[in-house]
DNA sequence: TCTGGGGTCCTAGGACCC
DNA sequence: TCTGGGGTCCTAGGACCC
């Protein structure tokens, strides 16, 4: 048996530990520059509907009409957080998979002839007491079904936010339920191709024919519909899966027309890139920057270009990807537009022990010099060393917005909560 | 009349997840 | 005025190899 712990609207809850003001109130959480809507509790979502990745500039007005509390998105709380409910889940399971930051499904073999019921109630209140966080647990024989588990334990009112499916009745009575949309893996575009051949529950996709899934779903539909009968495909994951591809791209503040401050955000991402390949001891062969104008805009000459350089050896030294980095923004930026995102995205990954050197490239590549660097910045603060292209006095020309950021309430000594 | 057989690697595009 | 960010996997088709 496999449970599925989900954390419900994890982002809003996570704000709302800290405010016990808030409890029972209506809130949301934004995305980056606070453009869109990315979580509401239930009591938001309750509300005369908020509609998810809404602009918050078409909803601002409602939003303050009904009360709702809303904040920027404050990830180093968040990802604390959630380090905090998968060290509980440890306590229950000796595997457990992190899936992603609010859930993770642990293994429960060998336990099914325990109450899992009463079990699932256990993990909940544990992770409820020791870090306030409520959680829905699904538990089921396959990933999928976990997941069906989960969202019935949610969604249907005396479940109490846990859910087992142990017996064939369960598992039907389940698959008639539940929607095909709600299946996980079953997208937008596959859900209404399926509800074209007249099929509307997750049971009556488990009646289509296998090489109709097959054909029209390719093997990762087909994997789908044998976890939904109950058969396992897609096995735990005993360690995350290395990186293939590291990439970040964030809207700036205002949009940009110089080249200079563009450089400068560039250079800001590929130090932070670099720093996580750094971390997963490998090398990239590929750095990808592309630029773009703002789409929505129709007022704004619009320009969208990306150049993928190939490095002449696999490397995850800032200083080389930096001028690398600044070689091919040169080559792509077109000054004359307004422009709103950069971004860099290293793939090509291989281990750092596997790379295969160029008998033709330099090498004067200071041995242990990055090792230092990134020892310094944890000692001493994310950029305390830093390429001489991030010029931070410029930063406030170009970094998101967050106006309505929560305090760092778990990690910085000056953001502690105190209590009068 | 009939034109081999067995592969690899790369890329773009589509679908999905949180 | 204002519209998020970070990923994975699969397939088809083209180019190439012997």
């Amino acid at each position: 048996m496999i449970a599925l712990i989900d954390c419900n609207s994890f982002y809003a809850s996570c704000e709302q530990v800290f405010r016990p003001d808030l409890q029972g109130k209506p809130v949301v959480v934004l995305s980056n520059n606070d453009g869109c809507v990315i979580a509401a509790n239930s009591e938001a979502k309750a509300l005369s509907h908020i509609p998810m990745f809404e602009p918050v500039f078409k909803i601002k007005d409602q939003l303050i009409k009904n009360g709702v509390t809303f904040f920027s998105s404050n990830y180093t709380l968040y990802g604390e957080m959630s380090d905090r409910v998968m060290r509980i889940l440890e306590e229950f399971s000796p595997l457990v998979e992190i899936y992603s930051i609010d859930e993770s499904f642990i293994d429960l073999t060998g336990m099914q002839h325990q109450d899992l019921r009463a079990y699932g109630i256990a993990i909940k209140e544990r992770i409820k007491r020791y870090t306030g966080l409520p959680v829905g647990v699904g538990i089921a024989p396959t990933k999928v079904l976990a997941k069906l588990a989960n969202r019935r334990a949610k969604k249907e009112v005396g479940n109490d936010h846990v859910f087992v499916i142990d017996s064939e009745e369960k598992r039907l009575d389940t698959l008639h339920w539940a929607k095909i949309k709600d299946v996980w893996g079953i997208g937008k575009k596959h859900a209404q191709r399926i509800q074209e051949t007249g099929r509307n529950s997750a049971f009556d996709f488990t009646q289509l024919p296998l090489s109709w899934v097959r054909k029209h779903m390719t093997v990762v539909g087909e994997r789908t519909w044998r976890e939904l009968q109950g058969e396992n495909c897609l096995p735990l994951e005993r360690a995350p899966k290395p990186k293939k591809a590291i990439g970040t791209a964030k809207s700036f503040g205002k949009k940009l027309e110089k080249l200079a401050l563009i450089e400068e955000a560039c250079s800001y991402y590929i130090n932070e890139v670099s720093e996580v390949l750094r971390n997963q001891n490998c090398c990239a062969n590929y750095l990808q920057i592309f630029l773009q104008t703002n789409y929505h805009s129709e007022r704004d000459k619009q320009y969208h270009k990306s150049i993928t350089v190939t490095l002449e050896v696999p490397t995850n030294n800032t200083f080389i990807l930096n001028a690398e980095g600044k070689k091919a923004l040169h080559k792509i930026f077109k000054p004359g537009y307004r422009y709103k995102k950069v971004g860099v995205c290293l793939s090509g990954i291989v281990p750092k022990e596997y790379v295969q050197t160029n008998l033709f490239a330099a090498t004067d590549e200071k041995v242990g010099l990055m090792e230092a660097f990134d020892r310094i910045n944890q000692k001493f603060g994310k950029t305390t060393l830093a390429p001489a292209l991030m010029d931070s006095r410029q930063i406030e020309q170009w970094e998101l917005i967050k106006n309505e950021r929560s305090p760092r309430y778990t990690t910085q000594w000056e953001d502690l909560l105190c209590v009068v």
